[in-house]
DNA sequence: CATATGACCTATG
DNA sequence: TCATAGGCCATAT
């Protein structure tokens, strides 16, 4: 991560993972939307992967409500496992996106974070 | 510079 | 609901 704009992308993509509320899930696409522009969805990922701080990563996951580990890996069984510790069903292997699925308070997101990406 | 690889997403049938 | 196709983009090699 040298590129000055993808470390500022990184930023937001870490401060807004730092505020998904317990007990809730986003997506990456949604964070990436959130952070600026929505085609970022991958970038999620790698950022959350070389954040210099503890987030609560596991609140995040893919559009279908799937863990997007591979499901042998020892951090898709993390992820599961904090998941559910916070009062989240996995059923199938996912989670309902339509009950638990984090939205941010208009307090915490001023309007630019809306605005339309450039 | 060219490819390949993901903690991805949407549109479409 | 599932599968496929095409798109996206930071990183790694």
């Amino acid at each position: 991560m040298k590129n000055p704009d993808t470390e500022d992308l990184y930023t937001r993509i870490w401060t807004l993972v730092s505020q998904i509320t317990r007990g809730r899930v986003a997506t990456y696409g949604q964070i990436a939307t959130l952070a600026g522009s929505r085609r970022h969805a991958r970038a999620v990922g790698y950022a959350l992967k070389c954040a210099p701080m503890p987030l609560p990563w596991h609140r995040v996951i893919n559009a279908k409500g799937e863990i997007a580990f591979p499901p042998t890996s020892t951090n898709y069984e993390t992820q599961h496992k904090r998941l559910r510790r916070e009062g989240i069903p996995v059923v199938n292997g996912r989670v309902d996106l339509k009950k638990y699925r984090w939205t941010p308070r208009d307090r915490e997101f001023p309007d630019e974070y809306f605005a339309a990406e450039t």
